[in-house]
DNA sequence: TTGACAAATACGTATCAATCCTATTTAATA
DNA sequence: TATTAAATAGGATTGATACGTATTTGTCAA
């Protein structure tokens, strides 16, 4: 283990102790293999891959740990968050706020749709089909129910 | 049915037959329930909300119908693709670029991070705990072979 | 108007991710 | 080292989606 590992696996402990969760060996395994790989990956990827030098993790707990981690913030889910296929009728651009609480997700506009400056790098690299502004958070309904959904573990 | 009614199926009838569509009672059925909705529904969704007035039509021809039309660019697909979740170590402020094709997620930074500009009336209306531009297209290495997509039907 | 035929549908089955259940194990603490 | 709540493994379940196929139907040309 080199230094920037230990120091990896040292913040991983202690932002896991500062939110009360036990430092197991299946959660320092997924944080591992999540913090060592480039690829957004699933799940069931990431316990593909743990399996080889740790067969008996179970795929559960990949799960549940990640969304664990999730939640307390040391990770991120991204888009594709596994919920059913939404559909869009509106083919104008138009950018997004889903509703991490009750799933909503509402339409706004840009004044400026201009504004959006994307890289040339990216560009040049990519073919780009579709652009949009992606946020999330809690609509106006659940913003205040959302403060009971506190800190607990798994 | 009143005019814009008609104006509506008359534009998606153009549309379909463009591209060699049959028109079925079914496929009216399920354009008109998402044109009507504001919600982003799920294909779920709108086969309960069929299945009052069209009894027989199932869950898998909604489905169907949706996607293809989501191909032949008449309506959209939006975030949470149906896809296995997809996780993310980097907590920094980054964008996304979604490849259609291989489905792998690429990262980029935005040189000047504040440019995005988010209209007022969304940022009191919501609590925003995320925001990120997602791209989605075809990465350098499906480009080409993305043009073999043509538009076969269903 | 009708007949032929490819396209589309209904519905049962299969697949796969996500979640639940619960007996067992284990990290943390004193 | 003993206690205890937390966490895990792995089997079962759920739910969305995709597939296979017999049947129906929209389209178009005769
Ligand atoms: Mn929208
Ligand atoms: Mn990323
Ligand atoms: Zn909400
Ligand atoms: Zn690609």
């Amino acid at each position: 283990m080199n230094k920037k590992q230990e120091i990896t696996a040292d913040r991983f402990t202690r932002l896991c102790k500062a939110r009360g969760l036990k430092i197991t060996p299946q959660r320092i395994a997924v944080y591992e293999a999540l913090k060592n790989s480039k690829e957004h990956p699933s799940a069931d990827r990431i316990h593909k891959q743990l399996v080889h030098t740790f067969p008996s993790i179970s795929l559960d707990t990949v799960n549940r740990t990640l969304i664990t981690f999730a939640r307390i913030g040391i990770i991120d889910v991204v888009e594709g968050q596994g919920d059913p296929r939404r559909f869009d009728p509106n083919r104008e651009a138009h950018h997004h706020f889903y509703c991490l609480s009750c799933n909503k997700i509402f339409d706004f506009h840009d004044p400026d749709p201009e504004q959006i400056h994307i890289p040339e790098q990216i560009t040049q690299m990519f073919t780009i089909t579709g652009k949009r502004l992606c946020l999330s958070g809690y609509c106006n309904h659940c913003r205040y129910q959302a403060a009971e959904t506190a800190t607990p573990a798994n």
